[in-house]
RNA sequence: GCGAGAUUGGUGAAGUGGUUAACACGCCGGAUUGUGGCUCCGGUAUGCGUGGGUUCGAUUCCCACAUCUCGCC
């Protein structure tokens, strides 16, 4: 089935939204966070880990798994669910990104982007119509449209044809896109510049996506500049479609983006600050490898996930400091767990319509001088 | 006991009669937003075994002492 949004309550003093998505593997509740597992593993994460953190959709991507093992590998072990041994729905990046952070800008083209293998330097081609092939094979529930990620800073004229061309790009991924079983969003380019926001959206919309993502934010942009960017697109978008913010991320990014009507978060942070030893905590992000924990026998912090129920931070320390495996996994269901929390909590404030006051709190906290 | 060589941060060490004593590791901090776990960026010897001497100036040259290593008795 094609996955399905339902509002619920629209928040009385802001945009943000309380909603529900059904999808083939379940009802979840938005605004959620998906923990990002781009090699179809959440890094060092076992599936009964993510559901212990009550993860809801995690997502995966494109290029990284065509690269290896091949779409053809995940096909024949009956797709994506069965190799990884997850039950739960996954979204599919359609290597827009890696357009961004991988390709040369000389190398994307009309009929595709040209790549070189990032693990042996081979050539590789990448398109609309092939990322949707692969994204097909990889049997996920959510495929992404392919697009291109543009950086921060960029010239309107540049922008402007790249937008035009990410639309192309979307309407031919959309034309050849056949699977009653796997939905596909459009993403909402077009930088900095209102009026190119406005357009894309207007025309992803007339092509009549399952969902909407907003792309190419928190490429280098200030933070007032990237929550523009989510207001001038969310602003266009239908109401009974789930909107998703691509990338983001950090918690204050994620509440300030649900008040502008975002649904969806994804970021790598959480995972890759843990295997840099860094939890996030109610008083603000610490770094457990900061020597003042060499000795803090308590947890990381007041919290329901496993890391906290049973280590210290010390402990924690050590293993981070001894590049033990153990120290990135537990940080990083702590990390998860607190972000997943948040949205937890951001759709209570939703339901009681205080989320302006809620932000409020959580700032004070997170940007105190508490526990620092 | 005699002879030779050595002694520079937490570690391995480079180096020079003249501004801030190289580099690496470690350590102490920081970064990380549609993932390369890679990585990146800062800081880290007021000091060159100890005491004298030569010199405008010594970690560098000279002397004595201490300690270590190797050889000989």
């Amino acid at each position: 089935m094609k996955i399905k949004y339902e509002l619920i309550k629209e928040e009385k003093n802001t945009q943000a939204r309380l909603g529900k998505i059904k999808t083939n593997y379940g009802e979840y509740m938005t605004p959620m966070f998906m923990p990002v597992g781009t090699l179809a593993t959440v890094k060092t994460l076992s599936p009964e880990e993510l559901k212990n953190v009550n993860a809801g959709i995690i997502l995966s991507n494109t290029y990284h798994l065509s690269i290896r093992p091949g779409e053809d590998v995940v096909m024949h072990a009956g797709g994506l669910h069965k190799f990884m041994n997850w039950n739960g729905p996954i979204l599919t990046d359609s290597g827009g990104y890696q357009v961004f952070s991988l390709a040369d800008k000389d190398n994307i083209k009309e009929e595709g982007v040209y790549f070189k293998n990032h693990l042996n330097g081979d050539k590789l081609f990448l398109s609309s119509e092939k990322s949707i092939e692969i994204q097909n094979k990889l049997d996920s529930d959510i495929a992404m449209s392919f697009d291109e990620c543009i950086g921060y800073p960029a010239e309107y004229d540049y922008v402007k044809q790249s937008v035009e061309r990410t639309l192309r790009w979307a309407k031919r991924g959309k034309d050849v896109f056949n699977n009653d079983n796997q939905s596909l969003f459009g993403i909402v380019q077009g930088g900095i510049y209102p009026d190119l926001r406005e357009y894309c959206a207007k025309e992803l919309v007339k092509m009549d996506f399952d969902g909407y993502s907003i792309g190419g934010t928190s490429v280098g942009e200030d933070k007032p500049t990237m929550y523009d960017m989510v207001s001038m697109s969310t602003k266009y978008l239908p109401k009974d479609k789930v909107r998703y913010l691509m990338g983001v991320g950090d918690p204050i990014d994620i509440i300030e983006n649900v008040m502008r009507g975002v649904d969806i978060f994804d970021c790598v942070s959480p995972t890759r600050l843990a295997r840099h030893g860094h939890a996030y905590t109610k008083y603000g992000k610490i770094n457990l490898k900061n020597s003042k924990y060499k000795e803090d026998f308590t947890p990381i912090e007041d919290c329901d996930c496993y890391a906290c129920k049973n280590y210290t931070k010390s402990y924690i320390r050590h293993l981070i400091t001894s590049n033990e495996t153990l120290g990135a996994r537990l940080l990083s269901i702590h990390n998860i767990r607190f972000l997943i929390r948040l949205t937890e909590d951001l759709r209570n404030a939703i339901k009681n319509d205080n989320i302006i006051e809620y932000k409020k709190e959580f700032e004070r906290n997170y940007y105190g001088k508490e526990n620092k």
